[in-house]
Order: structure tokens, then sequence, then C-alpha cells
DNA sequence: CATGAATGAGACTTCATTCAT
DNA sequence: AATGAATGAAGTCTCATTCAT
């Protein structure tokens, strides 16, 4: 009860959706189980949701906010691109350890439960995707990074690199501190495997 | 008929499942949807296969022999790890193109119908990232490689973003030649991003 | 709605489970058979009880105290041998005329869908038996019944013939008084077929 | 196979139908296990039996016919009613503990699959009550049995409890002589409980 | 005649959603 | 607004029966 105060119901359920269908994952979740967690009748959450479906999708676009909003907080404008993706790299590694439900339906939830929400993370990939894309151009142009390499490629290869990371801290315990862990990462992408 | 002979029931009914399964789903394909695409009775699958998630499962090891059986169809030792990389890459981007409902199932499908099947999907991971680092440490012996990245992130970074090139291909058919797309994820795999 | 007044839905399914049951028997009988009897939805069954299988024992276990309570009602200790048989039997044929279908799935509805009410009809079936024989017993060393005969085996003819009486009154409308049913049987039972 | 010399696939299909129905029930009783038990194909059964239904019926007359034979293959009309009593009761144990698995379908399968079987086996049940009723109005019309009890009650307790000895025979290996179990029912019979 | 692979009607059961209280 | 008992559409699986070989 003391953890509800001050929150609305909708935030409640939202939470509870959150941690039931990061576990059992869409289709293995019941609405009773949502409501249970929730402390609530199951009856209630169709005040606030029109449809499980509907649940899961603003679940989903709640928990992307958070996430958007942690990532972007941050004034990398003028560091190195080194810098820039090294930050990116542990802000995301942190949020993924901060918020271990968020991350497992964020990145794990990989059903979809129909069209429409497939399309809405075809979006949301894809805007990705281009903010990479932007951050790498303003690297060619900085010179700090090289120009020869097609970009979809590259945009794909960190982003999908990055997101996978999710996995092992999150479902496996890999015990590695975020900063070295980004250091690391960032030390690869830029310089590659070669031995110097 | 023209497009079943020398095919025994169980190879028609798995080829009709990647189908389904791969465009819906596991929990959207109904049993009926699999037994009309393989042009047969509902009740003809269960002569071969106990239930629909043993279905998927046979489905998923089938695929992957197939995948596996054409990843390992090489012989590289000798060659150089830039190289070998740079194979493995075209050899992936070539079976994904070639099969693409396969791929669909094998690298999408993130669902995990049960437990058991989650399992084994976890130790098919642990298996590719065993062998992934086997790789690495031979070209670090053999002097090709840095020494000082962690191995574990580095694996996983590699195999995952191999991995994510399925989408663009498959899904949004990314017209882009094979090789030369294995031979810049190569470059920018050993060389990193850093203008020289 | 006025025929439920004051009835839980439990019991009216198993009112309805009775009334089909005892009709058609447990293998004939699709649960949507017994909801619309009981007037109610299909689903609303599975809310009380979890299986067909445990809607038909628990209607065996209800019946069968229904069954017991009423003629255990009795305080007969110290009548003789021929009235505690002949009011025995009394009991038990009143209670087949004034609960026809309860009745006919105590003792018609030989089927035993499964093991575990096997198990359990076997069990009743050996209790009812230990009673009967106490009571010879108990006559025996009274003095009033001869102890030149096996218990076993009269108290399984005793018994049985007993419970045979159900399929003439139940199901062959057979006109007889059950005063005068018990009188007789008493009547043969302790006297004997032959001519005096 | 030599089991098999010289019997037509009708009657091994039949003694494959008693086997098996006889320990599972005709509901939970599949046509490829009765066909396993006569070591043919299942297609075969519908070669002579038009259904299952069909089978079990068949397997029931026939059944009935050995036991009827079996039966009235005696010689008594000479006998007193006591010795009458004594030698049915005898014909009949026997027949049960040499014919286990006839004697379960007989008298255990109170599962009345249809209403069609249902009926043949009230016609049964009353053509036997007839026998019984013909041989007690013998006895009275002799002067040996008593004229003051109900014939249909009586008939019907003693074909039932005669009826009833199956299954500690067969279910519980009473072990029990069948020479002496006549002896002490055709007593019990004739003479009654009561202490002379 | 004999077979058994194929079939599909039919039964049980689940669970998202509704609605009277 | 909140509830949870009730609902019934929908999906999995079984198995008697058919029929091409």
């Amino acid at each position: 009860m003391a953890s509800k105060r001050g929150k609305g119901k909708r935030e409640i359920i939202i939470e509870a959706a959150i941690q039931v269908f990061s576990q059992k994952g869409y289709h293995n979740t019941r609405m009773e189980e949502i409501a249970q967690a929730a402390g609530i009748g199951k009856g209630t959450i169709y005040e606030y949701f029109d449809s499980k479906l509907h649940l899961f999708q603003s679940m989903m676009e709640d928990s992307l906010q958070v996430y958007f909003r942690r990532m972007e907080n941050q004034r990398t404008d003028q560091m190195s691109m080194s810098t820039r993706l090294r930050l990116m790299c542990e802000a995301h590694i942190r949020f993924c350890l901060e918020n271990r439900e968020l991350t497992k339906v964020l990145f794990g939830e990989a059903e979809t439960p129909d069209k429409e929400l497939m399309e809405w993370a075809m979006a949301m990939r894809k805007d990705k995707l281009k903010r990479m894309q932007s951050l790498l151009v303003e690297g060619i142009e900085r010179g700090e990074l090289r120009s020869d390499l097609d970009l979809h490629m590259l945009s794909f290869s960190i982003l999908h690199t990055l997101a996978a990371f999710w996995f092992p801290l999150v479902m496996e315990d890999w015990q590695m501190d975020p900063e070295l862990l980004s250091v690391q990462y960032a030390d690869f992408i830029m310089n590659g495997l070669k031995k110097a």
C-alpha cells in the first residue's frame, strides 16, 4: 500500500503489467494475473485500458519513454565520438541494470501480438537507426570517423550489439562493471580487433 | 502435388510450419492453418507430431541443423582471422537470403512458448558463444588479434551483430551485395570506426 | 429463476449433473448439456469444478453423503435383527423412490471413468460390507442368527440384493408398497424359501 | 499364431474385443487396441463389423450365448429345488472363475454405449427373470417352496445376488471353493438366517 | 481380402471481455 | 468508479471411420 501512495490506478496497472509480462510474455499472461499483481479487480483494468493489447501497447510506449528520457538526458555535443559512444553505451547498460523488468519487455519481448504493434515497433526501430546514423554522419563530417563503410550496416551493427547486451546483464547476471564494459565496447568499435 | 513429389509427410508439415509460424508467430498460428498450408487434414499433423509445441520444437531443431550444416561447411583453418570472419559473415548472409522463412523463425521468433524450449535456445546460444570465443582465442594466440578486450563482450558483440543482419535483409529488402557487406563488416570488426 | 432461489451455483450445477449423467451416463454427457440443464453458460461450470471428471466425482460424493445421511438416520440398536433388516430395507427403498435421479447415478452408473474414481468406489463398497458384517456378527452374538454361514458371502448377498432393488423400482416402475416389500424381503432373508 | 489355428478372423476379433473391453471398458477402448490385440490391421475389423458399437454388441451376444449354453447344459428336472438352486449357483460360479474376461464384460460392463444396446440388455434381463420365476413357480407347485412371498421380489433377489458374486471372485480373488460357496448360498436361500 | 495413413467431426477447456451490482 | 461472476468464442487434440493401394 505504501508503495502505491501518490500513484494513480493507471500507473499501478502499468507497473503490474511490466512485472507480469516481463516474466511470462504476452500470450502466457492472463489479465487476472495482472489484476492480482496490481492488487485490484479484473474489471478495473478495463476502466483504464480498452483491451489486453492496448494495455501491452501502453506499457511498451511508457517504458520506451522512460528509456528515451534516460538516454537523451546527456549533453554530449562537444565531446569526441569515442566518448559519445562510450557514454551512450554506459547509459544503456546502467538503464538495463537498474530497470530489469522494463528491460525484459523492451528488448526481450520480441513477440508481436498483432500487426499494429509490429508496425509500431518497426517505427521505433527506424527512429533509433536514424539517430544513430546522424551521429555517425556527424562524426564523419568532423573527420573523426572513416567514411568508407556503409552507414546502414554500421548503425545496425552498433545498435543491435548494444541492445543485445541486455540479455547477459539481466538474464545471466553477467558481473561486469558498466563503466569498464562501456570503455571496452567503445574501444572495440573505434579501433577494431586487429593487433596494432 | 508436383511440389510434394519425393517428400515425406513429415517434411511437408515442417515446411508448412516454417511458412506459417514465420509469418504469424507461435501463438497466433492455429494448427488448422498449418494443415491447410500443408494441403492435408488437421488430424494428420498429429500422426507425425505429438502436439503443437513438439511440432514447433522439431521445426526449430531441423532448421538449426540446416543452418549449422551450411555454416560449418567451410575449411578455413589456414586463413587469416580477417578472412575467416568475412567468410563466416558471408555464409550467414547468403543463408538468410536463400532461406528467408527459415531465417525468420530461427532469428526472428524470440517467443519461447515454454520452458523446455527456452532452455534449448539458451543452450544453443551458449554453444555458439563458445565457438566464437575459441576462434578469437586462436586469433590472439596467432598474434593477429588484440588481447586486451574482454572475450565475452567481444564474442557477444560479433555474434549478435551478425545475427541482427537477418532483419534488414529479409524483412526490409536491404539491397546489398552479400560479398560487399561481408567485406565491409569484417573491415569494421577488424579495424574499427576511427579514421586512420 | 424461482426454482433456483436459495441455491448456490454449485448446487445448481450438481443437480443438473445428476439429471444429465443419470440419463446418459458419463461418456455420453457433454459439458454443454449440463450447462444447459443448469441454465448457465458452459464456462461457468469450470468456475466451480476443475474438469468433467471432478464434477462427476463431486456429484458422486455429494450423492452418497445424502444417501448415507438418510440410511444412518435410524436408532435401531435395541430392535431384533429381523426388524433392523426390515427397517434398513425400507429406508433404502424409500430413498430410491424419492430420489430417482440420485439413485440412478449411485447404483446404476457402473462406469468408472478413471482409476481414482474406481478406487473410491471400491473403498465405499468395502466400507458398506464391513458395516453389514458387523451387524451380522452382532446378530450371531445375540443368538438370533445362525453362525454356520460364511459372513462374506452373507453380507455380499444381502447388500447386493438390496442395492439391486433400485432397478425395478426406478427404471421399471415396479408398483410395490415399500413397507410390504421390506417385510417380505426381511422375511425371505430370515426364514428362507423352504416351506415350513 | 498357434492359438489362432482353426479360428476365423471374426472369432479372433471377438476374442481380442473381450480382452480389451473387459480391461478398459467400452469408451476407454480404441479400435486400434483391439486390432493390435487381434494381431491384425485396424481396417480389417470393419470387414467383419460395421462399427465399434456393433462389435461390442456382437461380443456381448456371443458371450451371453456361451454363458447360457453352459448354464443350460444341466439336466436337473428331477432334483429337489434346493439341489437345483445349488447346481445353478455352482455352474455360475465355475463359469465366472473359468471365463474371467468374459465375466467382466457380461456382468461388469454396466456401461450402455447406446439406447439400442440398453434395450437389448433389458430384454436379456427380463428373460432371465422369467426363467427364474418359472423355476420358483415349479417349486411352489411341487410343494417345496413357500407361496407367500412376492415372486418378482424373489427372482430379482436371487438372480442379482448370484450375478453379484462375479465381482469378489474375479476382481478381488475371493478364495472360496465353488462347491462350498454354492452349498452355503443355497442353504441361505432355502433356510434363511434365523437360528433354528 | 487386408491394411493403415489420412481425415474431420466433436469434446474439453481456457480466458479476454462484459455487466449487474 | 470498482468488482468479479458469468460468458462463449476459439483452439487443441482424439479417435471412429474411410478408402486407395
